[in-house]
Order: structure tokens, then sequence, then C-alpha cells
DNA sequence: CAACGTTTTTGTCCTAGACAATAATGATAA
DNA sequence: TTATCATTATTGTCTAGGACAAAAACGTTG
């Protein structure tokens, strides 16, 4: 419970580790079991105490897993090898010229922690590119720099963080900014509970604004019920459900039959995001929205099939 | 896991309850064992099955045990008896005139779904109060109200998320209008892992920016190595703590010692929100702020006691 | 190359016992 | 009557190991 601050590394409880890393204590529990790591060690009452290394090999296990891959492969590797094992993945599809340069004199500003400089140059891009372009051409791919960044130790969490808010603040700005069309569809954006990643709801929300659908968002984590009740209550044309990489990807399919069994069928269902299980089932009465792309698509065809005097 | 979907009153998985009511399954568990509440079916396979009337009193014991009430003496009570337990508790300091009535007209939209009217009346209110007043005598009691009103289930959970987004936009477009000053004292906010309401985040941050204070907000749920981290790297003067009603107060304490052991003593501990555990313990170093209106002071008195050239 | 069945992998759930931290209570003294 | 202290009650979280179903990977066949 505690973190005892004695020795110049610090440990952590178990359920410091499960907050740390978003690992369960089951599962924590359970990998010592079968695979002998973690091993933490124990304090006078008998209980688990994590080094910090542990941890954060922990942590970055924990990204590659949402990134598909599968604990089994991860844990006998060390640390090193795990970062590696990363930069392969998401380095693929590196831009070039000046693009890269750009993206990477963004990363820049964040690494040297200079968030005024940040918001003033995110916010330049924004007005140069316009809100599309800015949200495809930019921070789609300075997402996955910042991620990688951090999986290879040259970032930190709370730069991560920073990185986050700054962008949160832009976007929010952009979309009040935008007048409220009232045009149709009405649509209503959310994440299931556990999902607590609100960027990539902002990013949606933007797009759609930009289509002229009316946007209501709840914010993250609100429960079936309630976006079922939500829907109703505001005659709502489409719920939109956005899911990160963090996202247990077997809950996915889960999560968006139970949304859909709840909700009237002259509801749509939408589904998008980054996450590794959202195209693995198809579910019936569902869409996916695969990346930004596919959202101008889909409000026009979705228009198509609802015209109304 | 999966919530079925066959009967009308749907029912709910350990997991789902968890997610649902904030309640660790090992806390379900045992209150199943001590106080035969909640008393769950069985699946085919020996797993716990929550009926909705049980998830919905666990939700409502929750939401009193945040006020700072004991389980023991709530789970034997009927669910009408816990929620006539509320109004006595928030009721106590109700506005009477102009203001009572200008909240109920607020609330009365919330309840109507009538968000945009809503944001605009908010917005409004904030013109007319400026944000002083707005925060401290609109804001603050109307939480409190629609807290109570969730409680006493006039309110679903979907409408304290609409009225909690609204509101989120609006301060954050005040803050973003305010000019970042530059002058000290440089704040640093954020709130530990597992709180995740920004909503009394963002409050302070727009008292601090009124005081004339440099905020950076680095979102929620920083861990504390990286709250450290991250003022040293931005050369933080004061670092400033959320603590919601939600977030368990046995948790305060020790999060705030281990923050305060990890920062230099340079670099000021505030801490704050509506939580029950924060007066609890008396920590060095660390200054608590009760409720909005000791901003202002704290801010002139770590002033007076800095003086640079 | 697609579709199917099998094996391996993986996470979550279960029970039941132990214990420390916190809150409430009662007793004593100022 | 109020403050302080010791005792008792309350409460949450930890531990262990067993069980099992869902998903992924693999291999085989059409």
């Amino acid at each position: 419970m505690s973190e005892p601050s004695q020795s110049l590394l610090p440990s952590f409880s178990i359920s410091a580790v499960e907050q740390d890393t978003g690992l369960s204590k089951d599962t924590l529990r359970m990998w010592e079991r079968r695979y002998q790591f973690p091993q933490p060690g124990r304090d006078k009452h008998g209980e688990r105490v994590y080094p910090a290394g542990q941890v954060e090999k922990l942590r970055t296990i924990k990204r590659l897993m949402d990134n598909g891959h599968r604990p089994g492969k991860l844990v006998s590797r060390s640390i090193e090898e795990l970062q590696q094992f990363y930069s392969g993945l998401a380095g693929g599809q590196s831009q070039d010229g000046p693009t890269a340069s750009r993206l990477q004199a963004l990363l820049d500003l964040i690494k040297n922690h200079r968030v005024h400089d940040l918001r003033q140059q995110l916010s330049q891009c924004l007005m140069r590119q316009g809100l599309h372009h800015f949200l495809t051409d930019t921070v789609t791919p300075l997402n996955m720099l910042v991620g990688e960044a951090w999986m290879s130790g040259q970032f930190e969490i709370f730069e991560e963080h920073l990185y986050t808010e700054t962008l949160q603040g832009l976007l929010r700005t952009a979309i009040s900014t935008m007048p409220d069309s009232g045009r149709a569809p009405l649509m209503m954006l959310t994440t299931l509970p556990t999902e607590q990643h609100n960027l990539g709801l902002l990013m949606a929300e933007a797009m759609f604004v930009m289509e002229g659908a009316t946007c209501i968002s709840l914010g993250t984590q609100t429960p079936v019920r309630d976006i079922a009740l939500a829907a109703a209550a505001h005659k709502a044309d489409i719920v939109a459900v956005s899911f990160s990489a963090a996202f247990a990807p077997a809950q996915v399919c889960d999560g968006l039959e139970a949304l859909r069994d709840r909700l009237p069928r002259e509801i749509a269902v939408w589904a998008g995001g980054g996450n590794a299980g959202l195209g693995r089932r198809d579910i019936p009465g569902v869409t996916l929205l695969h990346g930004l792309d596919s959202v101008a698509p889909a409000v026009t065809q979705w228009r198509e099939s609802h015209v109304t005097a």
C-alpha cells in the first residue's frame, strides 16, 4: 500500500504496481507463478515488494502487449531487447523529408519541456495545415513517435502527459470554435468504463464536427446502460465509441455487443481507435472506423441512407 | 466479464460491478462474507452474477462512503433509507432566494438534456459573475446539487457526465483565455494515480491563474515519481494535487507523504479537494487548501515568503 | 489460400485465512 | 465538561493455489 522511501531506489507494493502498469494483481501473481517473473521481494508481513527495475520492465511489457504482443514471448527478455522490439514495430511507417523534421522539432520541444512553445508551434501547425491535415499528418504520427520515444526510454511518463494535455487544450479550443451546425447526424461520443484516454475521442469529435455532424460528448468511461439512456434522451443518431491501445482487447467485442444489444436498431454504433482487438470479431450492427480518414466517407454514407425532408 | 443480455433486467459480473461501483473485487467478496450483502447469484461456472438492483445499492453505498460514512452502518438499510441519508447530509447548507432558483434553473436544464442551453447559461453566469464568483457561488453548489440529485435517483450517471463535460469545456476555454502571466509561482497541477476527476483540478487551475500564477497541468493520474521528475524539469515552485471524494481516503496521506519525500524541500506541496481523508493526518511540508477561497491567501502568502529581485 | 480442429497460452475467477490500519468507544484525569 | 489515552470494533487488502474458459497459435486438410 505505502511505498517505503528508505532506500534510494524505491520499491512498490502490488497495488502500486497495478496502478502503475495497468496489470491486475491477479495477473502479476500469475506471471510470478508461471514465468518466474516478476520476482518481488517480501516485507516483514510476507507481502510482495517490487523493485523499481522490475516495475519498469513490467511497464514496458504492458506497452508491447497493447501493441499486440503476447507476454510469453516477452517476459524472458531483457529491457534492452524489449525496447528494440518496439522501435522495429512503429518505425516501419516513418515519414521522411520535411514532415519528419517538423515532427522531430515538435518532439524536441516536448523533450526540452518548452510547453509554451510547444503549444504555440502546434497551434501554428493547426492553422497552417487546417484541422484535418493537422490531425492526420501531425497529431497521429506524433502520437506514435511520442509512444516510441517513451518505449525506448527517451521520454518519461510526465512528458507524455504534458503532450497529451497540451494537445487536448488545443483540440477543445478548436472544436468549440467551430459553430454547432445543428445538422444531422446527432452523434454521441464516449468510451466504455476502464478506457480513460480522452485524446482519441477528441480527435474523433473534431473530425465529426468538421463533417458538419452535431456532437455530444459524455467524456470517458460511461457504463453501457448509461450510454443507452443518454442516446435515447438525446435522440442520437449514432453512438461513437473510442478504444485506445491500452483497453483490454478481449473486452472490446464484449462491450460493443452489450452496447449494440441495449440500443434500438435505428441508432448506429460506430467504433474506432488504436486498439488491437477492434477488427478481431465482426459484430453485426457495429461499424468499424479504421483511422480518421474513414470518418468523412462514413458520415457521407450515413447521410445518403438517411435522406430526410 | 460479459454481461448476459437475456433477461430484461441485466446482471453483472464481479469485474463489471467493480468498474461500475469503484469497489474492488476483494471488497465485494468480503462484504458478501461479512454482511451477507451483496448476495449475487451464480452462473453455471460458479461465478458471481449481480442483479441490477444490488449494483445500484452498491453504487449508492459507495457514494455515501465517499462522504465519510462507514459501510457497516449502510449495507443493512434499504435503498430508500440510504437516499434520505444523503439529502440530510448535503442539504444542510442549501442556499435560498435568487441563488437557489438560479441553481435550480441550471439543474432543470441538465435534467431536460438541453446541453446547448446549459452551456450558454453557464457561460452567461461566468460572464456576469466573473470567474471567481462563478466558481464559488455557482459551480461549487451546483456540483453538490448534481451529486445530491444523482443520489436521490433524480439523475442518471450520464447526466452527471454531461454536466461535467460541459463545465470542463467552459473552464478550459476560460483558462486559455487568460494570458499566461509568466509570473511566479510556477505551479504544477495533477492528481495521483486512480484519481481521475479532472474537474476539481481545472477549478483549482482557474483560481491559480486568476492569482497570476503560471500553471502547468499534467492532467490526471501521474505517478509520484513522474510528478517529481516533472517538477524538477520545469523548476516548479509548487506542486498542487487534487483529491476528489472518490479517492480512497486512506491513500491520501500515504500519497502526499511519498510525494513530499521525493521532492526537494524548496518545492512546496499543496493539496486540496473534497476528499474526506484530507484533514485526517497532518503531514509536515504539505499545505492543505480548504476550499477555493483559501487559494488566494495561500498564493499571497507564498509570494510574501519568496520575495525575489 | 481458406477453413477447420487441436493444443498452448493466458487471464480471471474461486475459497478461505490472516493481519494491520483506521475509527469508535469507553475510561480516566484535568 | 472537555481532553487524552487505551481498548475494542471495524474494515480493506494481502496471501496461496486450484480451476477453467476464451483466445491465439499451430497444424492439417480441402
